[in-house]
DNA sequence: CCAATTCCTGACTACAAAATCAGGAAAGCT
DNA sequence: AGCTTTCCTGATTTTGTAGTCAGGAATTGG
């Protein structure tokens, strides 16, 4: 996922990384202690005790798996730091399209933010302070900036951010719930646009002062 | 909170009440396995072999902790039957309404959908059968409904349902994110405020067909 | 007030999962 | 090829938690 370097990488920095892929991928699922090490040893083809070879403990293994979607989060700000020029809600609007389609890709993601942002604690705070503070941030200024420029309607700009953001996760995060439930897949091509197109479109545009 | 009965409780079925209700709060925050006897023994103040003299095991305190909440489901049912002649529109409106009131007095039921709803299998089936599966059904079916009046923009109706509602307890849910990350605290009374009309107003009414 | 029943507990067992370690296989280097 | 380092494993220990049980305390009904 990350492929920071460039140079082929050897036997064992591979075998860490199926071992952070496979975790990334049940950490995010089903969290912490829902996961056991042996599971994920089993699923990425290796001993446990190899688990214990590339990384000290399971807390430790858990962050470095966390820290792969950091590479995830960079390329987004990239994007946005190449429009931070434009209105305040064009960028609003550009960083919700960038984060569906992350979303999509990496569903790990948010599903990461509702577990432990649900629990609190410890692994909250890391997050906080790793992965997603300074973005968070970054989006409720151009929240406020929208709604100080009259382009948004005056909601608590931290609010907006959570509730759009949890509204354009709902199906992604919730496709277990869609296939058991309702007995269709929220990730066929057809339902993905017209996923995107309610939030950036309908429901975005409940928000945005008419007239605009 | 159910308090089926109106003469005076004896004892026993006091405490494992009290259980129950410590059982709720911590299962629907951390998840099933993150949260041990131990910890809800304590917290409920009796001993652990207690939860085991009142349930037969983790997995039925679990399910026990779930019952409470389908007299909620049940109350807020009633009120949605005795307006069931009311436009599709109408009646989703007052659904949500129902549903962000109940959400704020009981954040347990958001937050269990959304930790099952992500991690699949048994336990989320057991909620859709015992829980909330008829009311999601009866939801997406009002969702069809509008949109075959021509008064929701035609987008798949289980999405609409699972994302108004994913939108509708984002703050709530992630109370402990927005403590930690922004220091501010959803949960007062102007924020609720803010809050319902944010979701009712604002973000329904993007997608409603105009000139609805 | 006494007996019967219900309720609760401390001490224990059983078990599953994390963590450790000595040793051997594979990869990389000269 | 031969040597060195990196990588991986089976077997084992340690730890934390679910679940059991005999016995005693509290409550209830007569």
């Amino acid at each position: 996922m990350t492929q920071a370097r460039i140079v082929p990488l050897g036997k064992g920095e591979r075998t860490a990384q199926r071992i952070r892929e496979v975790a990334l991928e049940q950490f995010s699922r089903l969290g912490f202690e829902r996961v056991t090490m042996g599971g994920i040893a089993q699923e990425a083809g290796v001993s446990q005790a190899t688990l214990h070879y590339h990384f000290e403990d399971k807390d430790q293994l858990w962050r470095a798996a966390m820290l792969d979607l950091s590479a995830v989060i960079a390329e987004e700000e990239r994007f946005l730091a190449a429009a931070k020029d434009a209105a305040p809600l064009d960028q609003l609007r550009m960083a919700m399209r960038l984060f569906i389609d992350l979303s999509w890709r990496h569903p790990a993601l948010g599903r990461i933010v509702a577990l432990e942002g649900m629990a609190g604690g410890e692994r909250l705070d890391w997050l906080n302070e790793h992965l997603m503070g300074r973005r968070n941030d970054r989006l409720v200024r151009l929240a406020r900036a929208a709604i100080a420029a009259g382009q948004l309607k005056p909601f608590p700009p931290e609010h907006i951010v959570i509730t759009l953001q949890a509204a354009a996760v709902g199906v992604i995060n919730l496709a277990p719930l869609m296939r058991a439930g309702f007995r269709t897949d929220p990730a066929t091509p057809e339902h993905r646009a017209a996923h995107e197109h309610m939030i950036l479109d309908a429901l975005l545009s409940g928000l945005i002062v008419d007239g605009t």
